[in-house]
DNA sequence: CGTTTTATTGACACGTGTCAAGGGTGGTGG
DNA sequence: CCACCACCCTTGACACGTGTCAATAAAACG
């Protein structure tokens, strides 16, 4: 990628949001390139946070793992996307696993050079605040689904959620643009593939939604599974 | 409070950490005092972010409530945290409700106020990082708890943290300086009172823990609370 | 075209929520 | 100071959602 390539990758994370040229520009040059494979790690859970990347195009996983080997999707990130910043800043280990979902690209700094961005630019100290505000808002309402709803009411607002994130509009309906395996639904909604499968196996029946196996969801029928996220 | 003793109760919060003599004075000039009452709330989730408070001394419980009445304690806070303060920055309306568990004093900005404050000190924004870090990284940790280990880990898993954030040794073990119903529990833990009920009921029988009704909980053998919270 | 991964589906068991009833404790007001 | 009243906790019985186990089928991949 060129100067200019890197810079409007970086114009279109929320991360650089009010930033000025200047802000852009140092940040571009400083920064390296890695591309992802598909199945690739960016870095795995508990080692010491060394860099921080930005996601400019393909789409990643964030797993947790448990000592007994179980796993969590903490989310999913997209375009724009920071990835391993706050544990940077914080200089702790990395609490979670990145995993590329499809072929990608990222731009990486060290851990002195990202901190020293964010002294240098107050802008991105804000920007940094608003980003980890937003996902710890995010997680407080997935506990809260978790702790008290239904499976069914959980992997309705699973799904909408990634719509909101990363839906996109296709003829019939809102399209999840990424692959999403029951098994990692059952992941970011805390069941297990089975019920995932039963769940979905009778929303195609009601024609909410389709799509089988590697091919993308798309949700006909978005306000059927508001309706089941938010039913009684 | 003075000056000073206000000084004092910013050094004892991490939002303070490596502050400087200025910054604590300036901090501690604009702070207004707000005294608050067991079972007070300071803000109600939904409301705009108008205020961010320190907690100077006392508990805090932070609630999360459902469309439909169910509850969910994001986390108890203790003196030195801040309330409020995230969503202040982020502009949005508060996520949650603080309610006191029992009496206790806070020192409160303005929203335009705490912005300012920490664009004119940048160590604040370092430490807010941090901060709003550390809760997003144990939010993970609930969230995994709740979604892949049973009810009995959970509950162990829960008390050892708060052994971990407020624990004070005591003669026969650790004390949780507050106190904590197991309907509290059970929101903490994502399951209801009555499974509370019965698993400490057991942990009493076995002697790992004493504590009944509105005394404090005291944990007497807090290698035993570890190990079922470990245990495969 | 075989091999591997992922999904489907059924039977079953078990943890835990739900419902119900009673017992203590602490606080309050007469 | 005592009695009453909340509120909280305890305990049992039971049912239900969902995880677990198992076997098959269907895609995807090389």
């Amino acid at each position: 990628m060129n100067l200019d390539a890197r810079i409007s990758v970086l114009e279109r994370s929320s991360f650089f949001n009010d930033a000025n040229r200047d802000t852009l520009v140092h940040a571009a040059e400083t920064a390296s390139e890695c591309p992802v494979a598909k199945d690739e790690q960016l870095f795995r859970q508990g080692e010491e946070a060394s860099h921080s990347y930005l996601l400019a195009w393909g789409r990643v996983r964030l797993d947790q793992t448990t000592s007994d080997g179980r796993n969590v999707v903490i989310r999913y990130l997209g375009p724009g996307d920071l990835i391993g910043t706050v544990a940077v800043l914080r200089r702790k280990p990395y609490p979670a696993t990145p995993v590329a979902v499809e072929d990608g690209m990222t731009l990486f700094w060290g851990a002195e050079k990202k901190a020293q961005l964010i002294a240098e630019h107050p802008v991105l100290a804000t920007n940094a605040i608003e980003l980890t505000g937003s996902r710890l808002e995010e997680l407080q309402e997935r506990l809260r689904e978790v702790a008290t709803q239904r499976v069914e009411r959980r992997i309705a607002a699973t799904l909408l959620r990634q719509v909101r994130h990363a839906g996109r509009r296709v003829e019939d309906g809102v399209e999840i643009p990424f692959t999403l395996t029951r098994g990692e639904i059952a992941e970011l909604t805390a069941t297990t593939l089975h019920t995932v499968s039963r769940t979905l196996a009778a929303w195609e029946q009601e024609g909410i939604l389709s799509g089988k196996r590697a091919s993308h969801l798309v949700i006909t029928k978005p306000h059927r599974l508001v309706e089941i996220a938010e039913q009684e």
